[in-house]
DNA sequence: GTCTATAGGTGGATAGAC
DNA sequence: GTCTATCCACCTATAGAC
């Protein structure tokens, strides 16, 4: 096993996005990885020299995945609240994958993260910030949302309250849970058709 | 320092529980709280003898505490509206005071948690939610809050609002994204005047 | 109830051979 | 790019003296 050309640190990344999704950033160490991938932990340290430097790598990855899924979303949905819906069962995906949100996981972390790394998990929630204003600016003007007040004080709710949902849902191990929740605030901001 | 009859067990579990809501079940140590004490880790042990224990103890006491805040709440309000206010007043002080909710934090590192930790987090939110759900039937019975379905599922997401909003202000530094998270959630229950 | 001393293990990280 | 070997700091926990 651990052939010298293989994609150490791809499949390093790939496992230790699984425990921080799972454990947190202090629930694993360099040894878990390296015992999941049959090489030693002076391999890992060559691609990943400190896991201050590890940690930020997975950040910008789940990010860029996290973007690229939002993109997909623009292309495929009309409706905001198809739109919406879709959003939400990016974290009912994860959460059934027994994962949390890497990002919702280093969020508790945060006191205890290396200051790139903080920056980079505000980073995050400001992209999914930023693409859920827009989608609820663009609905409330085509009357699909209704809503009172500013885009990003809703925008930022939505993302506490399907976080705080996942997490809750994960300590009772019921996915359902996540699911009410989330249909609650969204159901909530859907059009009336009596109004 | 450290007097042969000072309650120790007590101030440890002070230290203990401040670390737990700011770095995490994972992110402290006997010897952490052992300096801030100024006794010894054998000291810690002899009161509590494995971290589990410690992590029990911190959970009983923070629930009794809440619980009893809550009694609080209901000896003083009438207003269900006012009775959920004071009830997210809650989370703004902890967060004010530079802290999480502890068993949110537990939440997080629920995967890493001995099963005993596990069962009390949950009796916490238990507790929370039978709270909640109370306040919610009265409150909608009494015309006071508006709002359709089972109190239970809305409590589920009062309780992961608040967690999640907790979360997200304090990466941010910004405790007032909590209040407006908070704000929107309970505004959104109260009875309109106009209907 | 607190101490000294220590056990036995794991943490992140590095040097240098291959 | 991966290995062996190793460092040193830290972890939870225990034995036994005071």
């Amino acid at each position: 096993m651990a052939q010298p050309t293989a994609d150490t640190g791809r499949r390093a990344l790939d496992v230790a996005e699984r425990l921080v999704q799972t454990r947190g950033f202090n629930g694993f160490s360099y040894a878990d990885i390296a015992e999941a991938l049959g090489v030693t932990k002076a391999s890992l340290h060559y691609h990943f020299p400190s896991k201050a430097d590890l940690g930020q790598r997975l950040i910008e990855r789940y990010e860029a995945g996290f973007v690229e899924t939002l993109a997909g979303i623009d292309r495929a949905q009309q409706n905001a609240a198809q739109k919406l819906r879709r959003y939400a069962k990016i974290y009912a995906d994860v959460l059934r994958a027994n994962r949390m949100c890497l990002c919702g996981m280093l969020a508790s972390d945060y006191a205890t993260l290396p200051k790139p790394m903080r920056e980079r998990v505000r980073h995050f929630f400001d992209e999914n910030e930023r693409w859920l204003v827009r989608v609820l600016d663009e609905g409330r003007k085509a009357g699909q949302l209704a809503f009172k007040g500013a885009p990003i004080d809703l925008a930022r709710m939505i993302v506490a309250s399907l976080e705080g949902a996942m997490m809750l849902a994960r300590s009772y191990g019921e996915p359902p849970r996540f699911d009410a929740a989330a249909e609650r605030v969204i159901a909530e901001l859907e059009a009336r058709k009596s109004v």
